[in-house]
RNA sequence: CGGGGUAUGGUGUAACGGCUAACAUGCUUGCUUUGGGAGCAAGAGAUUCUGGGUUCGAAUCCCAGUACCCCGACCA
């Protein structure tokens, strides 16, 4: 991708009404735009990394038997009757000019949609379990957003839900999915925090998040020093400086985000509406259900809220836009260095454009892709090559910058 | 939804109730330049959030509304 053709603009100064880290680096960077309060645009750059962060999940997910679909997002009021939960008061409703009243909502979780479609697929212990999850923007009435990405009214998540003829197939699954999260908040360069916490209006029964530790988190956890036990707050009978239930350790309070979150819904959905199977003695019996979510968007935000330094952004690699930088200095030409590295398959940027070194390295450092590569007077035929998170540069040919970069 | 704050070219800011709303940056054109946001010159860009009021006169004071940010309540 050639820089001057970048869709993206960048701003030296972040627009004064963002304030947290993430709204004021990815405003600048272009990685995003804020079209209304808590409402995203997504620009080139910012889909890049979304994308990204998308594919790990949708891998993560495909490897434990997740079958991927796509539900709508304008959703008829008739399907959160069975379950009463349109009393919650997140929804957004909407109506056609033709019409006296809304119908519809816009979606904001999906399983009293999905559970009816579940029913028509799913009657017998042969159908079972499965798992199904879409990756889709989402639609809740935030009466304050705040915090730039991390809380909208419009956000991208990733909703897995499973179906089981057993509680202990449940549990056995959602450790299978606790693990998958691991996979996913790690490959996203994330410390995520195993903790226990209540299910909201989805379950009455305990649920678990993944935390990430960040003082612009607006969830508090107590964490054991030792073994990582961890408790949401709102649910913890530990107390700061406490001892950890689980072992000896210490118990200390946190602000954290958190990026995921897994709930054994049991069999809520399947009572109302009546969803059942057949087992192998022939008796009809509800399904055991789980739900499981990821904010893709806010995943975005909190990478970047862990990875940044004075300079801007630091990608960790899994999730960058591109791989490589690349900076022509003076009036040396990097269009060939550019073209063989993209021959090679790695996804780069080339700032080809006609400006000063001094810009060109602090917008490199602004946009935080991983590696640096430099062509200017100084390097001859040489290429000098930087990460992001490092000071020193090392001066080496094409080739082995290829290897570097492989 | 309660409390607080802010609103002026794309962005950041300035302007005592008084001249054609200023500066920086960004943008355009030309030339020069190129290792940490460069230089010269010429240019474009504003209904000072909206509506009302006070006043001879309002970006400025008052009222209302709207938007955005922060704290709280609520929540992935």
């Amino acid at each position: 991708m050639l820089q001057s053709k970048l869709f993206t603009k960048i701003l030296r100064e972040a627009p004064k009404d963002e304030e947290a880290t993430n709204a004021k680096l990815l405003t600048r960077g272009g990685f995003v735009y804020k079209t209304s309060a808590g409402v995203y645009t997504y620009l080139p750059l910012g889909w890049r990394v979304i994308q990204k962060i998308a594919d790990i999940i949708r891998e993560e997910m495909n490897a434990i038997g997740g079958e991927e679909l796509q539900m709508p997002a304008l959703v008829e009021k008739k399907y959160w009757e069975s379950t009463g939960r349109w009393s919650v008061d997140i929804g957004y409703e909407v109506f056609g000019k033709e019409e006296d009243k809304p119908n519809f909502v816009l979606g904001w979780s999906h399983e009293d949609l999905l559970t009816p479609i579940a029913a028509r697929n799913i009657s017998s212990y042969r159908d079972l379990p499965a798992a199904v999850y879409q990756i889709q923007t989402k639609f809740r009435n935030e009466p304050r957003a705040k915090s730039g990405l991390l809380r909208g009214k419009e956000f991208l998540m990733k909703d897995l839900y499973s179906f089981h003829a057993s509680e202990k197939d449940l549990l056995e699954y959602y450790g299978k999915v606790a693990l998958a999260y691991r996979k996913i908040f790690e490959r996203c360069g994330l410390k995520a925090i195993y903790t226990l916490a209540a299910g909201g209006d989805f379950t009455a029964e305990n649920t678990h998040e993944f935390q990430v530790v960040a003082d612009i988190g607006e969830d508090t956890i107590f964490v054991c020093g030792k073994c990582g036990y961890a408790e949401n707050k709102e649910i913890s009978k530990l107390k700061s400086g406490g001892k950890c239930s689980q072992c000896d350790g210490g118990v200390e309070e946190k602000k954290s985000i958190e990026v995921g979150n897994i709930f054994p819904l049991g069999t809520k959905y399947s009572e109302a509406f009546n969803f059942k199977f057949r087992d192998e003695d022939g008796k009809e019996k509800l399904v055991v259900m789980g739900s499981y979510g990821i904010g893709i968007g806010r995943l975005m935000a909190t990478i970047v809220e862990v990875y940044n330094d004075k300079n801007g952004i630091i990608w960790p690699e899994t999730v960058a836009p591109f791989k490589a930088h690349l900076l022509a200095l003076g009036s040396v030409d990097g269009g060939k260095i550019y073209q063989e590295l993209q021959k090679a398959g790695v996804e780069i940027l080339y700032d080809d454009r006609d400006t000063n070194a001094g810009e060109k390295f602090a917008e490199a450092d602004l946009l935080g892709i991983p590696w640096r590569l430099v062509v200017s007077p100084k390097t001859g035929d040489k290429i000098e090559v930087k990460k992001r998170n490092e000071e020193d540069a090392q001066i080496v040919s094409l080739s082995e910058a290829l290897k570097i970069l492989s």
